[in-house]
DNA sequence: CGTCTCGTTGAACCCCATCAAAGCCGGTGG
DNA sequence: CCACCGGCTTTGATGGGGTTCAACGAGACG
């Protein structure tokens, strides 16, 4: 999951058919805190998340860390390059996902639909990634921070009541680390729109959007 | 083109097959200036650069700018997104391009080559896209700088004598808003490596990289 | 030669990082 | 049950890197 304008309802990327002719059939279970992969390792297999969510880092030789991506149930990760993995891949929370024999879709020897599925998705990451662009190039922190609760909220938000509410499963630290920020600089935004009556916290993890169309002003820049 | 760590001699993604069965043999002639598609266009087709340069932008409603990414040759650009281009790319240079049908090759009708050509470069895409977030997240003005100008070098540099020469065929304000900086931050860095003799200009659009491990150091933060 | 665009340089400001400390919460063990 | 501990979050104070605003310089072109 990127900071991306262009979200819409079929932002999930649709599902993958659901057998895989060399891979297992069944969702494979992944702990807290498990890693699904490593940068560096050989790709064998790419994985749609069922459930939970991930974390996928990179990191600078200086120690300096990126999170490249969150990923949510239906996000695509493992998209491989020259044969390797290209950034560690965590677990943020308990995690099912489905795996896919990678040899037999870029081979050509899958199915017609589940070539096209990964075709779409690799598409969709590159279209997620240049929205995410604009945001790290160009954003005010607040921005930032106001960008990526609303597309959280969109994305694996729910009600409760009349309450649009958001789970984080990812800490300060994650959320400064994908939006290029410092965790005290997250935190103090946070504090900015609790203050301003546009979100509430039950708990640091738990957001509640009361004003969804502030919140997205700010996002834009209309602040 | 994006700014990454991981540049190797096969940066250049492989050319596609020569010909493309239901599109035009022959490389097609763009003016300098003009665009190859704009964002919102319908994707019929899409892009290998023979010759020249080209410039991937996004604009935000406000009108701040990013471009995305650089074309060179043997760069792949227009990946569509629900059918639609997601960018404006405009010619920096003249520029020559062959174009391969795309209901083609996502359709599965073209040959096997093509479409694992368009697979290869669209995972290509991806890997580098990464790279270049660690990058716009949390790299100093003067490491995205020099970063910059190392892969340029590497990537389109050539050698007069025994001179490392870069031509740069946008403006400090594209590089600028490539980096997620301002042009007189760019120009600044510029100096300062002047100054510091790692680099010389011949003109402002003409790079002569006099000590490239230098360059190298300075772009990883050793410095 | 005049004009226009682009690039460079300077000065002041401001946003965000950095450093530091206190608060909060869950977990552990007595 | 409660005290203690460690990690995460929040808040405060300070400083610096990059932006902003402004002016000047350098080519390109008519």
């Amino acid at each position: 999951m990127y900071v991306t304008n262009s979200l819409a309802v079929d932002e999930v990327v649709s599902s993958f058919p659901p057998s895989d002719e060399t891979g297992p059939r069944l969702p494979v279970k992944i702990r807290e805190g498990s890693h699904l992969f490593f940068e560096g390792d050989e790709v064998s297999r790419i994985y749609q998340i069922v459930s939970g969510a991930v974390r996928l880092t990179r990191v600078l030789p200086d120690g300096r860390r990126q999170v490249i991506a969150f990923g949510f149930p239906g996000d695509v990760v493992g998209f491989p390059h020259h044969g390797e993995h290209h950034c560690d891949c965590e677990a943020l929370t308990a995690v099912e996902v489905k795996s896919f024999s990678l040899p037999c879709i870029t081979g050509g020897s899958c199915s017609p639909p589940l070539r096209q599925a990964f075709i779409d998705a690799a598409l969709h990451e590159i279209a997620a990634m240049q929205d995410h662009f604009l945001m790290l190039g160009r954003k005010s922190s607040s921005e930032r921070v106001a960008s990526f609760l609303s597309v959280m909220s969109r994305r694996v938000g729910y009600t409760d009541g009349d309450m649009l509410c958001v789970e984080l499963p990812m800490s300060r630290c994650d959320i400064g680390d994908f939006l290029g920020l410092t965790t005290e600089t997250v935190s103090r935004c946070f504090t900015q729109l609790r203050k301003s009556g546009i979100i509430a916290l039950d708990g640091a993890h738990t957001v509640l959007v009361l004003r969804p169309t502030a919140l997205k002003a700010l996002s834009d820049g209309e602040g």
